[in-house]
DNA sequence: TCCCCGATTTAGATCGATCTAGTTCCTACG
DNA sequence: CGTAGGAACTAGATCGATCTAAATCGGGGA
């Protein structure tokens, strides 16, 4: 409610100083400023010069409130550091920035509880609009609750968890999961691999799900089977991706390639291989998912399914845009395609 | 000036309506939301019940602007894109989040007049301050003509152009650069190397004549000359640093190491040498700066410089939420410190 | 009975902008 | 000369909260 903190605020020159500075009315210096051309070209010049002479800065703030408008986004993400989202925010940023909004920032670290908590904060500095990457776990109720019914809302990358018509109305942006982790699959399989594994990520997010379809999808319809320990589950991190790469090793049928979850698990693994002495790239084929900008750097550059994460932002901030726009548009579903960029990772089968 | 787009925003239930609805005046609503002792208890029941029932939001825009506070702080990097500043902006946000305060992005891509767009748009929003990452070639007189002189500010990693004593009032939190590099320097010579180069970044930054002073300290120290071509310039990025590489081995006398700018240079600088067939940590000694997280899974692990980028983001928001709180406090300038983490890149020469 | 007091509550002004509904001042025209 | 019409400008209400100053109420003491 209203008890957080707040810092005190210099006194700022304001409308009436400046009106009270050069012998107009409010209402004229407020015309100034929005450039209308109702007023005379000489009190025009007039007004500017005393906004200049005084170091005017214009209230927003004031101003939405009179005008029950909005000049803010709130953009909220799984996990900052994940470059993945960092390029997303810098995408959102970037266009909303263009288009006069400011992006107000929060962070979720995969919780949705914490989620709960930054989604009430955010909507207290009443925001025209959200752009949400839900995290795991998130429940479609918990966050109309917070955010309200007629809260302009994009779903990034995510599904929520509950019953879909609850927030029919929102509009989302995902990316190609299923055909992608089938495309890297089938690459796998025509470079000769037959025992594949998917690695990484947590069946209880809805793109970690639709990947593994793919993949299944794929193998499938290569008539390989598939052994249970290739599927290994992780915590989308590089870390914990390398912490359980053991895991993939410990039945008979060894696999010879891994579709991963996305990339910071594919670099995981690429490390985890490294600590047995296998060589991704060479002893061992790996593909990933998003091509973070690292991936085209890492050694082996890594074979992975491109997003442009950048794009993907900043497609993200028209959507909503345009939302503000037309708030009875019809919901939208954008499924971003991604395209498969074959690097050295995804070695044939020696 | 006030030309910008905005969103209509759909009608919220306010104070007045949480009032008539459970027959008390505005200004007791008010009290229960700020949890005064002066409501009776039973008055505070009812009254919460009622801002439950109508789903009520706070409105702090309103609020703020009434009481002449704000709620938000403004940061401003100048690439999220980049590792070090993705962490740097999630510790700011969560040290901000827990204080209660929501932060406003803006990105700057390393141009001074892009930061002056980004600061006039942040501005207008009446953040309670800013923290600010200089792009390179910033100008005092212009940051502080943008944000005005009674904004409280807090410089983070840079110096800016022009004269100290302009902007003496600001808050500062930079990185024990000199000695760091001096302490990598150090290492390498210890190693047995004796031809390092200095590698990326541009002296334009104050950042870069720092690190590259710390640098040329300890060849000094050491007796060692430096060859002029051992300092190679480039953008601090990856990309660019991997296509500056072949620079550093154009004269006769080629260098067995390198300290670099930062991890990100370092990084492209292992994928320059890839790519002449020469391996870091095996042919050619590498250290960088920051520690990001990437340093520790790259391979070869990457010795570096660790500045712990998440905590200072913290460190950077509790600097500014401490001079919120006391806005007469003298300037303070926080040097963290650095410290040296040893990994496989920086090899013995063999 | 009257006044004072503490506990609660509230009317109305206020923050800095915008918006509505005018007003003022010209010039032109019947 | 009266007035219609357009250009330019403005008084005052308003957005949703907070704050000040004062009102209301019930009980206790003189």
């Amino acid at each position: 409610m209203a008890t957080e903190s707040s810092a005190p605020v210099h006194r700022k020159t304001t409308l009436s100083d400046i009106a009270a500075g050069c012998g107009v009315s409010r209402a004229t210096v407020s015309l100034v400023l929005r450039g209308s051309p109702l007023v005379n070209q000489r009190t025009r010049t007039r007004v500017e010069e005393e906004l200049r002479r005084q170091g005017y800065v214009y209230n927003r703030a004031a101003a939405n409130l009179r005008r029950r408008t909005s000049s803010s986004i709130a953009l909220v993400v799984n996990e900052l550091a994940n470059p993945f989202f960092a390029e997303f925010a810098a995408g959102v940023d970037e266009a909303l920035g263009k288009a006069g909004f400011v992006t107000l920032l929060g962070s979720t670290g995969e919780s949705a509880a914490r989620e709960q908590a930054v989604l009430g904060s955010l909507i207290e500095h009443g925001p025209g609009g959200i752009i949400l990457s839900p995290a795991e776990g998130s429940e479609a109720r918990d966050v109309l609750a917070a955010v309200g019914a007629h809260m302009p809302v994009v779903l990034f990358n995510r599904e929520l968890g509950g019953p879909a018509r609850q927030y029919a109305h929102w509009d989302r942006l995902m990316l190609d999961n299923q055909p992608g982790t089938r495309l890297a699959t089938e690459h796998l399989i025509a470079r000769g691999h037959r025992r594949i594994a998917f690695f990484g990520g947590h069946d209880d997010a809805s793109s970690t799900r639709e990947r593994y379809a793919g993949y299944a999808q794929a193998m499938q319809a290569a008539g390989l089977p598939i052994a249970p320990h290739w599927r290994v589950q992780s915590t989308p991190t590089r870390m914990d991706a390398a912490r359980a790469t053991p895991a993939l090793f410990e039945g008979d049928a060894v696999p010879t390639a891994a579709v991963c979850y996305n990339d910071a698990v594919a670099l995981g693994l690429v490390l985890g291989l490294h600590q047995r002495g296998l060589q991704a790239g060479r002893d061992f084929a790996v593909t990933g998912f998003d091509d973070i900008a690292e991936a085209a750097m890492s050694v082996p550059p890594l074979t992975t399914l491109s997003t442009a994460p950048r794009a993907r932002g900043r497609q993200a901030a028209e959507i909503l845009l345009a939302r503000l726009r037309d708030p009875q548009a019809p919901a939208s579903t954008v499924i971003a395609p991604v395209e498969l960029v074959v690097r050295e990772s995804s070695c044939p089968l020696s």
